[in-house]
DNA sequence: TCAAAAGTGTTTGTGGTACACCCATGG
DNA sequence: CCATGGGTGTACCACAAACACTTTTGA
């Protein structure tokens, strides 16, 4: 294929989402370079020649001290204007990491630490649209998949995992009607063991890896 | 930004889908060059650097002779090796086109026809993925969005509507809850006009344009 | 009057939602 | 013994699924 058409940059950006503090948290970078030099942004980079679009996501998620996380394709931002210099077109993942593990700044980044994706700084580019979609994305998913054990660690409690989907749908649940329909649904199991505190000890579940992970839509129409 | 990188070809690649003869087919258009010249593919070209990805996906849709029609991103492809000559990123859209329109062989294909996507050819590239991956996401699409109408003509009888869910869906539904269901959701309103033809004229209906057309999706979690 | 397709209701089961109290532990 | 969070059941309503016959027309 003769190059008839000059080529556009094309770039991966990943969201990557956690909980912290009761929060739904988003890790963000501080650009060291122009343009939006300062300002706030998902880590992203360039896709290498040789390299699935896949595997250049999870190399950004490791540049930033993440991984073995849950990822998937969010989707692609594309308008001519999205960058000031030149053409690029991104590929947009969204992940899901179940600690507030340290993170790091890698490459390009001056800085990188979690915030609240209901309290946001001024991004660079369209990193604000493209939360945006991720937050949308990720409430839909959660509502009809199992995606959301991802966000926990290994074992935890009923009440935190309630408190979990709290956070991210942003409204609170009935806490019976949690349970039953969390057990019923057979994707977690008993671990044996209690976690201590304050109040009651609670039994530590885990998520059953052979779980049916997904519920069938209620469909529009028979 | 210098070119760090050596940039990819990005092309958009578009899955249109149809119903013809009781039938769920896709337009796919013959290859004149190499590679894969003389095989089957589904229409697609590259992005052109002032062009947004959906501007360039509608100009492929237009080369084949299709317009105004249901149009959604569905999935970007970037497999190091899925086009022999270089690296080429695609993102795939898929369309919905009402009817059996002409269509004709833009740009690069030298012919261009409708296939069952029950039957397909042997396709190019990774186009025999794309497809499966586009069929899945339209009838998950198809069973909790209105969708479906875009399918079928203007206006149309309920008869055809569930035909034409079933052809998607690939399984038979029950008729009396089909009607009950589709009318109770108030997506669909009468013309007053019927369409005569062998045994009793049924009732022409119109999708109501300001109807919601999506379903709340039953969830995995209360 | 027959063939062909359109149209029409009821019953039964399952899942969703709302709601308030007792239990086990640590301090 | 009290504060704290953990854990439990039931009643009502809405929607899903199964199911068979009558009506209207053209030939």
């Amino acid at each position: 294929m003769p190059k008839r058409f000059p080529h556009p940059s094309v770039t991966v950006d990943v969201a990557i989402f956690t909980l912290r503090d009761d929060d739904l948290q988003v890790l963000l970078v501080k650009r060291k370079a122009a343009p939006y030099a300062g300002r706030w942004a998902i880590p992203g980079g360039f896709v290498r020649m040789d390299e699935p679009l896949e595997a250049a996501a999870r190399r950004e998620l490791e540049e930033s001290g993440v991984r073995d996380v849950y990822m998937e394709q969010l989707y692609t931002f594309g308008d001519p204007k999205r960058d000031p210099r030149e053409r690029v077109i991104t590929v947009v993942y969204f992940a899901l990491v179940p600690a507030p593990l340290a993170v790091r700044a890698g490459g390009d980044a001056a800085d990188a630490c979690w915030w609240s994706m209901y309290d946001l700084p001024a991004l660079a580019f369209d990193h604000a649209d493209i939360l945006d979609y991720a937050l949308t994305r990720l409430r839909y998913k959660l509502e009809y998949t199992a995606v959301g054990f991802h966000l926990l660690p290994e074992t935890f409690t009923l009440s935190e995992l309630q408190k979990a989907y709290e956070v991210v749908l942003g409204a609170g649940l009935d806490k019976r009607n949690f349970r039953r329909k969390i057990l019923d649904a057979q994707v977690i199991e008993e671990t044996g063991e209690y976690r201590t505190g304050e109040g009651r000890p609670a039994m530590l579940y885990r998520y059953r890896s052979d779980a049916v992970a997904e519920v069938r839509a209620r469909r529009l129409f028979p």
